[in-house]
RNA sequence: GCUGCUGUAGCUCAGUCGGCAGAGCGCGUCCUUGGUAAGGACGAGGCCAUGGGUUCGAGUCCCGUCAGCAGCACCA
């Protein structure tokens, strides 16, 4: 008996009935078998070893696939799995999934796993790889899998039966070990070549807090030993890029026990990096018709039960302070205030659309565990704007929103994707289906007029607004939280946001709530690590160093720097007592982009010798063309070589 | 918040079996006056996070607290 095999090349095979798509694989070639992981059957994914039962499209899977790659990683997992279980004895398992990057395993034991074991599970995965042990697979009834499990202990696979609705299950043994499991995996563990263990935590079983807390090991595989590697030396780039490592070498920020966790203290570094970030956004801002207001960093409590936040958010908010017999807050956001100053006056149609941004410093409770560095603080300040507008200029509004969006992302060097996030299940019910959908729309046809590439999150809007959220990506091409655009069906209607219209009657404001950077200390947290601290020129704390080689150069190097500081660039002389190399050494260490060396043969010549980070020892220049480079490219907010060339 | 790990000089860290508090970098003074990623000598700098306990004796062992780190959970 034969079947015949049709392959995606469009070649049809025969093969004896009974045959394997490992044995297809084989067949076809050494190379392909051996990078084969598991096969798909006419769009059905099954294991290699599996019989193939009649005529049949197959595919071969291999490591150098996605599909591939996530089923060699959820394998490991299992093996794993298998020497915990073997080093440590018992074990309650959880569940061992593939995920981005690599995978896990949690485990419920006796034994605390720490880093320091890492090595010798991973040692005992070896040994496995080296025992080649298949992994078999069986089908079994529902019943029948949850006396198996019971009878080994596992009480949480069991728990998985129960909310199995399928008849049959797949059990997957290795060894030692049995998991419930879907599978596909690899025919046995030696195909098990390049993994490396990464660290332990805590997770929760299923992700609930309320569940008991299981250990997880976290871990990695590659098809090959050069993927490995590159993704660990990604690993270790990003360890050498963490904006906390940098922010203490460059002096940018820090926090202090006394004053408070999560709240951060910017040096004068860190604050004139801030700070020229601020002057750029208010020119946007103020070349786009916005007004600038600033409201109080607290506020009476009734104005955050008007806006809802207190019967909605108030786990968010800080305890109240009484002030004679009334209740205030530190305030959560930005929105009440604007609005306030929006109602001191009777407003026009004619007066819309009004635009009020601030950079408003909010505070917000955050737990402990979710505090991290500058990127989760409980205090800090949104770039926050409210526009308020008639429902006919809100299209027009998203749409110019999107330039500055655009203006702002590219200035910085970010890559971006925007995403329109509509209504989602449970949502605001005072807002009528016709709102929702009208202001959906508005943020639709911006999207569209602007011509700006966007994907559609469906429901995942928030509460009380549609959304744009668009989302970064860093030189490192990690995603990031950017912008957002929230149309805000809630605020206008409990605060009873009106207009007078072209009829003379009151109408119902429109409000879009937005902020770009989101907040300036997750966003010069993010900037650190995108630049890896090398700051365009427009942004570094300190612009330019003078280097003078001896004592004898000190006089004309000052004068160096009175011309720069007169332009009103950010330098410094280096007049320590040390030798060049040392003080390039040092102002390299600083990540201080342009050096001026200066020693006799400049000082004659009246020139001066530049190293730039960029392109390192550039020779001579005269005074006169350096200052003009330099202010040129401080003014076209020039991203730096390095970073563009990792681009 | 939960689980685990870690707190020693400004920073990075060593400190063995419980027996005198250490290194490198940085900082200061002096020597050296030099050409593009670290010249030399000397010096200052510590309530070993903190409170308790065990002990003749605690940086070291035990318990609590505080803080940091990783992950989980959380993040309108």
């Amino acid at each position: 008996m034969k079947i015949s095999v049709s392959l995606p090349d469009g070649s049809i095979k025969e093969y004896e009935k009974g045959t394997s798509p490992l044995n297809v694989a084989e067949s076809i070639g050494a190379g392909l078998a051996k990078d084969a992981v598991a096969a798909r059957i006419d769009g059905e994914i099954a294991d290699l070893t599996t019989t193939i039962p009649q005529d049949c499209k197959l595919e071969i899977i291999t490591v150098d696939s996605e599909e591939g790659l996530e089923i060699l990683r959820h394998s490991t997992s299992h093996v794993m799995a298998l020497a915990v279980k073997r080093l440590y004895g018992d074990v309650v398992f959880g569940i061992g999934p593939a995920i981005e990057n690599g995978f896990y395993y949690d485990f419920d034991l006796e034994k605390v796993i720490s880093s320091d074991d890492l090595g010798n599970v991973e040692e005992e995965m070896g040994k496995i790889a080296g025992e080649a042990l298949p992994f078999e697979r069986k089908e079994m009834s529902v019943e029948e899998a949850v006396s198996l499990f019971d009878s080994l202990g596992q009480r949480y696979k069991v728990e998985l039966l129960q909310g199995i609705e399928t008849p049959t299950v797949s059990v997957y043994s290795t060894g030692d070990f049995v998991d419930l499991c879907r599978g596909p995996h690899i025919p046995d563990t030696s195909r098990l070549r390049h993994f490396k263990l990464l660290s332990v935590a805590g997770a929760y079983w299923r992700g609930l807090a309320s569940n008991p807390q299981l250990q997880r090991i976290y871990g990695t595989t590659f098809a090959g030993k050069k993927q490995l590697n590159k993704y660990l030396q990604r690993v270790q780039e990003a360890e050498k890029r963490d904006h906390r490592r940098i922010g203490r070498e460059m002096d940018l920020y820090s926090m202090d026990d006394e004053i408070g966790k999560g709240l951060v203290l910017w040096h004068p570094n860190g604050a004139e990096i801030r700070e020229n970030i601020e002057q750029y956004w208010k020119e946007e801002h103020r070349r786009r018709g916005y007004e600038f207001v600033l409201t109080p960093h607290m506020a009476s409590e009734r104005v955050y039960k008007r806006s809802g936040h207190i019967p909605q958010y108030e786990d968010m908010m800080y305890a109240p302070i009484d002030i004679e017999g009334d209740r205030y807050r530190v305030k959560p956001m930005n929105c009440p205030g604007h609005i306030k100053i929006f109602q001191s006056q009777m407003r026009s149609y004619r007066d819309l659309p009004i635009r009020y941004a601030e950079l408003g410093t909010v505070y917000r409770f955050e737990m402990s565990g979710a505090l991290h560095g500058m990127l989760r603080v409980r205090g800090f300040t949104q770039d926050d704007a409210h526009i308020f507008c008639t429902p006919e200029q809100l299209t027009g509004e998203v749409e110019a929103l999107l330039g500055l969006i655009d203006e702002l992302m590219g200035a910085f060097g970010y890559e971006y994707q925007a995403y329109l996030a509509t209504r989602p299940e449970v949502s605001l019910e005072t807002a009528s289906d016709e709102e929702w959908e009208r202001a959906t729309e508005a943020l639709r046809n911006g999207l569209e007029r602007y011509g700006m590439d966007y994907q559609v999150d469906e429901g995942e809007g928030t509460f009380y607004a549609p959304k744009i959220d668009v989302k970064l990506f860093d030189a490192l091409g990690r995603q990031w939280q950017g912008p957002t655009v929230q149309v805000d069906l809630n605020l206008p209607k409990r605060f009873g946001v009106n207009y007078i219209g072209d009829d003379g009657m009151e109408h119902e404001c429109i409000i879009v709530h937005r902020a770009i950077l989101g907040s300036l200390e997750r966003f010069v947290g993010g900037l650190i690590e995108h630049f890896a601290g090398w700051f365009p020129l427009w942004l570094a704390p300190e612009q330019v160093r003078i280097l003078p080689i001896t004592d004898n150069h000190i006089d004309y190097s000052k004068t160096v720097l009175d011309g720069l500081l007169k332009k009103g660039m950010r330098a410094a002389i280096d007049d320590r007592n040390e030798k060049t190399g040392y003080k390039v050494h040092s102002a390299t260490q600083d990540k201080v982009p342009y050096m001026l060396i200066i020693g006799d043969r400049e000082v004659e010549s009246g020139t001066v010798s530049v190293r730039s980070h960029d392109y390192g020892d550039e020779g001579a220049v005269s005074l006169e063309e350096v200052s003009q480079r330099l202010a040129a490219e401080i003014e076209s907010k020039a991203l730096p070589k390095s970073f563009t060339d990792l681009r």
